[in-house]
RNA sequence: GCCCCCGUAGCCCAAUCGGCAGAGGCAGACGACUUAAAAUCGUCACAGUAAGGGUUCGAGUCCCUUCGGGGGCACCA
């Protein structure tokens, strides 16, 4: 490849190097996958929406992963690097609504424009494998894998109160109400009764939950914790109160049975289908105050029912429940800080020790008693305190004994628990449960750019999958349709489309109008990478398991929960139908911080966008990708204003002029040259691999810097250009700039002699000889501060080295005529000379 | 309100096990090269680790308190 008759040129330039490579790159294909006898690692970048160009973000993520697969291939692996567009979704389809675009024009227009930047950007993706989730070849196996759900009954419809945006017409993820406002528009979120279709995710929340601690310290702490937090698992008990009137008991959960003597009413969640029927059987006065309260709960924004600060409201039911503990009479209300879809969507209120039930009760004039003792008896102060829940309006929250319980009394909080499940499990009106704060995933959107749901409507209601062998069941063209919300689904007005036949009779039938969530399509694409065009299966079983998991996902803390819930939560799925033999999809997990400017998240309206286009132009792709690792570690943020791409690109220059300066030629022994270079050298080489695997990338490049300065000093003011240590010096560099800047790199490479591609020449391992020090230094403390240093031999033993400490003068000096208490001594490092 | 993470030079950041506070870079000063400038090469300066207390022969590192910054959860019974 290397033309010996081309002149080297006087300097560096970028835009010559990146035009010349790119090409070169794009015919010799080096990052093609092929299975072979190597060990594996599958390093996947999440992939992006097709929105336009790629901005800085884009360039800080795609920079870090791929730092860590080229790391990985000059290891020596055979390393799986793929990429793919996340292509369906909103972005499509508000360039539709906005301006008319087709959808299907826009997106594949898009990808087009993100490719041919992505690879202008040189990540060494296997372009062979691209796929798009937009295409019919892919989002048939959403299809298949919905079908197969559905089948296991982890696919359902249910009638529910969704999200609903008033001004774009449509139903909203819970992803897409960020604070209680539509992220699109800005409107407050209000919400609507409708039939969706969920995925049972809840049926795997406690596999979900316990096999985060197998990721442990290979995820990020803080997803990790985030991801319990959003499943929320509690344990506590399911009680039966027995109901005035009524045949079935009423059931609720609570994580304090302990308290259960301190129960003075029940409330049912106005939504629920529990309250519809304690009302039913009630008085027309409370019929017709419920149905008020109804409606007017049913008016209230997510942010005004997250308001924890708010004013308690209710009805009461004029029902009567009977606490099983005591046989007491408790009232039924129906107030709406009860949730109806979480536990029974009933709870028992205990006021003296929950706040929530305490507001409540002052507010209706309900009675409050506490079981709880919270007073400290060893604290005089604390047991005259007035700690009567009815007058500080502060409920009891703190550990005590318990009293006016009965059978409980003088128990621990502990104890009490235990001893009222075994309690309520003898009696039969209760039992140890738990509940959870995840709830199942609504899967169903009224938008077009999505995977159409399998499923016809026969005339009768009856649900029927679409027969395997008719998948996929394509999305109908654009023309003439309406992508404007409008509270339902487009599809639906697409006539031709919507109307079928009922597969098992043939008699008339409809489509189901509603799309996928698009975060279905992402939940298994890493399997899809595996063999993107097969047609015949979503994945190859047997290349999953040569594969999969993914050994190194990388990507945004902004999916923290939903993406990486749902895929693990579909692995698990997978894995019990047998395609897989993992549970989990992603073994280690980085998070990339966001580029900021100016302390801020980057926008148009703030007036301070960076471009990447712009960066690029200026200092080049090498320059913006070292820039991007040099910043500082991986999960922080970059803010552009603090870093200097300007500076990498100097850098970049004094790294290629190492390379042109060279004079010796390859294949020379190295060992005869500089041992002072050489030592540099094989002391980088030990320590950039740990350095890798951790992701310090940002000491990587300033110990590349390091090995740059060294080189540059030998060649100036030392051995100079034609020294081996020279040679095998700036070969070192061009290795470990291949990480990072794999356009200057390879062009090094090519200076000092060999053919591309240097991405794959391989890493050098350290010389041990070369890593041992002639001679260190030995710092001599007198009570821990420092007097004197010594030259020692690294093998030097404590007795050695505190005889020869002993002696030095500043030592002597500051000793003085104090007595030596004792000498502590770490060979070869430090001897601390403690006084009386 | 509860929980978690972080405060090192003017700035971005390093500092295996607790062992010389500085690897690298930006910005700065000075010098060499140059008619001059740019580029390049070289030299230099700058903090005692947010504050206070504790443990230790020895603390940026471990423990406690306070202050400052960031994040997560929050009517989930």
């Amino acid at each position: 490849m290397a033309d010996p008759n081309a002149e080297t040129p006087a300097e560096y330039d970028f835009a010559q190097i990146q035009s010349k490579w790119q090409a070169i790159w794009d015919k010799i294909e080096p990052f093609r996958t092929e299975d072979d006898s190597r060990r594996r690692k599958y390093v996947l970048d999440m992939f992006p929406y097709p929105s336009g160009d790629l901005h800085m973000g884009h360039a800080e993520a795609y920079a870090l992963g791929d730092i860590i697969a080229r790391y990985w291939r000059q290891r020596g692996f055979n390393v799986l690097h793929p990429i793919g567009w996340d292509s369906f979704g909103l972005p499509a389809e508000n360039a539709a609504i906005k301006r008319g675009a087709d959808p299907v024009k826009w997106t594949y227009e898009n990808i087009e424009q993100q490719k041919k930047s992505m690879k202008q950007y040189a990540p060494s993706f296997d372009w062979s494998r691209v796929l798009h989730t937009s295409d019919p070849g892919y989002y048939k196996w959403n299809q298949w894998l919905f079908l197969k759900m559905y089948e296991k009954g982890l696919a359902y419809r249910k009638d529910s109160w969704v999200n609903w945006c008033p001004k774009d017409q449509t139903v909203l993820a819970n992803e897409q109400v960020e604070d209680g406002v539509c992220e699109r528009c800005g409107t407050p979120a209000e919400k609507r009764k409708l039939t969706q279709w969920y995925f049972k995710i809840t049926d795997y929340a406690d596999r979900l939950l316990d096999d985060l601690d197998q990721l442990e310290g290979h995820w990020p702490a803080k997803v990790l914790t985030m991801q319990r937090n959003w499943i929320g698992r509690s344990f506590g008990a399911d009680v039966d109160f027995k109901i005035e009137g009524r045949e079935e008991v009423l059931t609720v959960y609570t994580t304090r049975p302990d308290t259960l003597f301190g129960a003075t009413f029940m409330v049912v969640a106005p939504d629920s289908d529990l309250a519809a029927e304690l009302v039913a059987g009630s008085t027309p006065e409370v019929q017709r105050a419920f149905d008020e309260y109804l409606k007017e709960v049913q008016k209230k924004t997510e942010i005004e029912r997250q308001d924890a600060g708010r004013e308690k409201t209710g009805v009461f039911l004029d029902r009567w429940a009977i606490n099983p503990v005591n046989g007491q009479r408790v009232p039924i209300w129906s107030a709406d800080y009860v949730l109806a879809d979480y536990g029974h969507g009933a709870i028992m209120a205990v006021p003296a020790h929950d706040q929530r039930d305490l507001d409540f009760a002052l507010k209706f004039d309900l009675p409050i008693k506490m079981v709880v003792d919270t007073r400290n008896s060893e604290d005089a102060d604390s047991a005259e305190e007035d700690l009567d829940p009815a007058s500080t309006r502060i409920a009891l929250h703190g550990e005590g004994r318990m009293i006016n319980s009965g059978p409980l009394d003088g128990l621990t909080k502990a104890e009490a628990i235990a001893r009222m499940i075994e309690l309520l499990e003898k009696a039969g009106t209760g039992r140890a449960a738990k509940a959870f704060r995840l709830r199942d995933w609504l899967i169903s959107r009224q938008r077009f750019w999505g995977t159409p749901i399998p499923i016809i409507h026969a005339q009768d209601g009856t649900l029927v999958p679409v027969p395997e062998d008719q998948l996929p069941l394509r999305l109908p063209s654009t023309e003439g349709l309406d992508p404007a919300p409008k509270g339902s689904s487009p599809l639906g007005a697409a006539t031709e489309w919507i109307t079928t036949k009922n597969p098992v009779d043939g008699s008339p039938a409809k489509r189901d109008p509603d799309t996928m969530d698009t975060f279905v399509d992402s939940s298994w694409y890493f399997l899809r990478f595996l063999n993107p065009n097969d047609d015949s299966r979503a994945f190859d079983p047997a290349e999953a398991e040569k594969w999969a998991p993914v050994d190194q996902y990388i990507g945004g803390v902004t999916h923290a929960i939903l993406h990486l819930l749902y895929a693990r939560f579909i692995t698990k799925v997978l894995f019990d139908m047998g395609y897989v033999k993992f549970t989990e999809p992603f073994s280690a997990l980085l998070n990339q911080g966001m580029v900021l400017m100016d302390g801020s998240a980057m926008s148009k309206s703030k007036g301070n966008l960076v471009r990447l286009s712009d960066q690029l132009a200026e200092h080049g792709v090498d320059a913006v990708r070292l820039t991007m690792a040099f910043a500082g570690p991986p999960e922080d943020d970059i803010d552009w204003a603090d870093v200097a791409p300007h500076a990498s690109a100097k850098f970049l220059a004094r790294a290629w002029r190492l390379a042109r300066d060279v004079t010796s030629a390859k294949d020379l022994d190295w060992t005869a040259g500089d041992l002072a270079l050489r030592r540099v050298t094989h002391r980088f080489l030990a320590d950039a691999p740990g350095l890798v695997e951790s992701f310090k990338f940002n000491v990587v490049v300033a110990r590349i810097m390091e090995l740059v300065n060294a080189t540059r000093k030998a060649i100036d003011s030392g051995p100079g250009a034609g020294d081996p240590a020279v040679r095998e010096a700036a070969e070192t560099v061009a290795l470990a700039l291949s990480l990072f800047s794999p356009y200057t790199a390879e062009e090094m490479w090519e200076l000092l002699g060999y053919e591309p591609t240097v991405a794959l020449a391989g890493w050098r391992e350290a010389d041990p000889e070369l890593l041992v020090e002639e001679s260190v230094v030995c710092v001599v403390q007198v009570d821990g501060k420092l007097r004197e240093r010594m030259d020692v031999d690294p093998n030097s033993t404590a007795e050695e080295l505190e005889k020869a400490a002993l002696g030095l003068p500043g030592v002597v000096r500051s000793v003085a005529d104090r007595k030596i208490a004792k000498v502590i001594v770490r060979a070869p490092k430090l001897v601390n000379i403690v006084t009386e």
